[in-house]
RNA sequence: UGGGUGGAACACUCUAUCGCUGCCAUCUUAGGAUGGGGGAGGAAAGUCCGGACAGGGUAGAGCAUCGCACUGUGGAAAGCACAGAUAGGCGUAAGUUUAUGGAUCGUGUAACAGAAAAUUACCGCCUCUUCGGAGGUAAGGGUGAAAAUGUGGGGUAAGAGCCCACAACGGGUAAUGGCGACAUUAUCCGGGUAUGCUCCUGCGACCUGCAAGGCCAAAUAUACCGACAUUUAAGGAUUGCUCGUCCGUUGUCGGGGGGUAGGCUGCUUAGAUAAAUGAUAGAGGCCUGGCAACAGGUACAGAACUCGGCUUAUCGUUCCGCCCUUUUU
RNA sequence: GGUGGGUUCGUCUAACGGUUAGGACUCAAGAUUUUCAUUCUUGCAAUAGGGGUUCGAUUCCCCUACCCACUA
């Protein structure tokens, strides 16, 4: 709780649709990921259960391609409000942490 | 055959690949690895009722306040369930749905319209008259959600439950049936409404809620100010009040300030602490459209201490009972 | 998670269960003025949604939706 208000105020932001990314330098080996689905643009709960767990079965696949991400605590926020597939999902995820990575 | 109605159960299945969580065992070690067997619902939801449990130091009495209110049974209890009673509404029917204790002492309301909304009299009718009016009526008219029971006869100056017959309504008594609400029959009595507050009767309720509460760690300040008191008492706590009980200076209460806000437990044969129970691909069911190929659809919805109900959301499938309808015998 | 409160014209609000739901600001039209502002007149515009009680609900009761506050 105290490390996500830490990674919101201290962090860098950049928008790649459908996704709000912030991260924050951090040790590397104690890097942590916070996916967020907002209560507002859903409210029942199955459908934030839904996109929550395909973005983080997305992210555990393809989370290996990705060097740049080590050392650095990641706050992804879907700012959408309609359903993706998994495909899409997967496909924009890989456009914004790559866009993650030629900032950085 | 088509449609309806009441109840019950289920609410997609299998395979492959890659994963999550916590339990047990083993191996390594303090990071893990391997194996085994668990891992969302009928509503988990809304939080509308009621329990269990916990705290408010302990155990209480009365009043006030609040809730419920036809009958029986079940139940820890419930704005609970089932079966029934009476009076209505909907439906051809099966069924479904709404209401319900007692009293009428006191008191309020009944808008507009209407003469009058609770002991009524505008038009009308009748009698008398000094022609100004006085008195008697409630048949008929019109207003309204509602106007004092309806029909017929007698009676009268005109009329009226004023009297009679039948019917409706309310109450008493008796008999019969039913555990009971109540029903039926007989007989007697009665005659200006509805509703809120009020009063009475019975039953239930102390308040706050797991972010309750307990333990450990960390941090700190018994800061300071005010009131009371050391003996009576004031005062404070306990339920709003009264009584009772307890505290009463290493004290209590109020004001005001500082620090911490992590872990364990509570907590469960699902058991997290920001939340696991999955994702993807393929095949097969089921439904709709179509000769077919094929296309589309496959609901509502995600545990956070727990249990009994209620309410709301929900594509559909199966089984059982009943009703209406069509055809045949 | 738990507890409590609310929703009325575009905005802020009022209401005894009883006329066509009132008022202020805004908006539109007209008048006044050489023109604008001010002022005056007129108009548009709402009970969150769905049921129930009642002769009749903004009001009383129930359900749904949304908003807000408190509680560690």
């Amino acid at each position: 709780m105290k490390t996500s208000e830490l990674i919101y105020s201290q962090g860098e932001t950049l928008f790649s649709y459908p996704f709000k990314v912030i991260f924050r330098e951090t040790a590397r080996g104690d890097e942590k990921l916070i996916i967020s689905v907002p209560k507002k643009n859903f409210k029942r709960a199955v459908k934030r259960n839904l996109i929550r767990r395909r973005i983080r079965e997305a992210f555990r696949l393809n989370c290996r391609e990705w060097a740049n991400l080590q050392g650095k605590d990641l706050m992804l926020i879907y700012v959408s409000s309609s359903i993706f597939d998994y495909g899409k999902i997967s496909e924009t995820l890989s456009a914004a942490l790559s866009k993650l990575g030629s900032d950085a």
